[in-house]
RNA sequence: CGCGGGGUGGAGCAGCUGGUAGCUCGUUGGGCUCAUAACCCAAAGGUCUAGGGUUCAAAUCCCUACCCCGCAA
């Protein structure tokens, strides 16, 4: 097939690549702008677009896409079989999704309905949901909720976002490569999604991030898995963010106020959340890097009584 | 040129109102113990990120470079 691939991040990277092993010709990828980071004054090329050099594909990389005349006249004179878009990271406009004869097949990260958005793995983990998926449909004007192609789950147990993240990728890719030839010959067929069963997964704002100890210690470890690798939960240390990137859920009572820390060893802190305890397990400080509680507690000290708030300023 | 923190023995830190380095853990050897992520004793291990500068003397002050991290996007 002669596709256009629009995708932006680490995700949208496996389904390329199966593209070009599996000899369809990707004619033209397009991802975002590439994002001038100042931080050590280095322009970093998106995933996708380092991937399509590799490739040696052209790259386009449009600010925006509706009302750009001159990228539809682009694609129009591509005359692709299909787009297939993997987090592009914006809404395409209606005279795209048209263009293509097969047309525009999008991978979403969740096992649709449920889930649309922009951060389906996270809400999914977080919700702590027993599984997830990924979602193969067909493009239309509303936030993924075009009509359904193919799906395939897999169970979440204790994994984090992040390997979430890139088990789904890889699926996804995979699915895509399976059920792109019964799209070309059109045998394939397609499922209207349940709206009312539908749910939506914003993006993960800052106050997401905020550990809340009042919540029971399952749901503050869910809360902490699912923000592993990114964003990274956080609760407040002595005026500082001390981000929380491992946890376990303890059957233990506690009787201290929450976010009390209870006891401090080698094994992690324990912490009061929601009368019971949270055991952390690996934290880190501002200008730190990551590290075991254990490795943290030698030249560093934590002390049973402090307390980890919500306060920005305490 | 967005803001800020930091680069010191294998790991985490202290030292930074200048006089060639210290702590905790780990490692190695020995001891003790029925036994232990226990305890005791001893040892090895550092061009203090790199390059300049100031100075009698710099890990410590100044400049530059590289790298890491938090925030903001």
């Amino acid at each position: 097939m002669r596709i256009v691939y629009m995708g932006t991040p680490d995700f949208a990277v496996p389904p390329l690549q199966k593209l070009c092993e599996n000899g369809h010709r990707v004619e033209l990828v397009v991802t975002q702008p590439d994002k001038a980071r100042d931080r050590g004054k280095k322009v970093q090329f998106t995933p996708v677009k380092e991937k399509a050099l590799e490739y040696g594909i052209e790259v386009l990389q449009p600010e925006k896409i509706k009302g750009n005349e001159e990228f539809i006249a682009r694609i129009k004179a591509i005359d692709p079989d299909a787009i297939i878009v993997a987090a592009y990271g914006k809404l395409l406009p209606v005279e795209l999704l048209q263009i293509p004869r097969r047309g525009c097949i999008n991978i979403h990260a969740s096992l649709l309905p449920k889930y649309r958005g922009a951060a389906p793995i996270h809400r999914s983990v977080i919700n702590g949901e027993e599984k997830t998926g990924v979602t193969l449909m067909y493009m239309e004007e509303g936030l993924d909720t075009g009509d359904m192609i193919a799906a395939r789950s897999t169970k979440i147990g204790r994994k984090t976002t992040a390997e979430l993240h890139d088990e789904l990728a890889v699926m996804g890719a995979d699915l895509l490569i399976r059920t792109l030839p019964g799209i070309e010959t059109g045998i394939s067929g397609r499922t209207e999604q349940d709206d009312s069963m539908a749910t939506y997964a914003p993006m993960i704002s800052k106050a997401d991030e905020l550990v809340d100890f009042s919540k029971t210690p399952e749901e503050v470890e869910r809360l902490i898995r699912g923000l592993n690798s990114w964003p990274g939960a956080y609760a407040m240390y002595k005026g500082e963010r001390m981000k929380l990137w491992e946890a376990e859920a303890l059957d233990e009572k506690a009787n201290k106020p929450d976010g009390t820390i209870t006891d401090v060893s080698k094994n992690g802190i324990k912490v009061a959340a929601g009368g019971r305890i949270l055991l952390l397990k690996r934290i880190q400080l501002p200008g730190k890097k990551a590290m075991d509680v254990s490795e943290y507690l030698v030249g560093n000290k934590i002390e049973t009584g402090e307390v980890l708030g919500r306060s920005e300023t305490a």
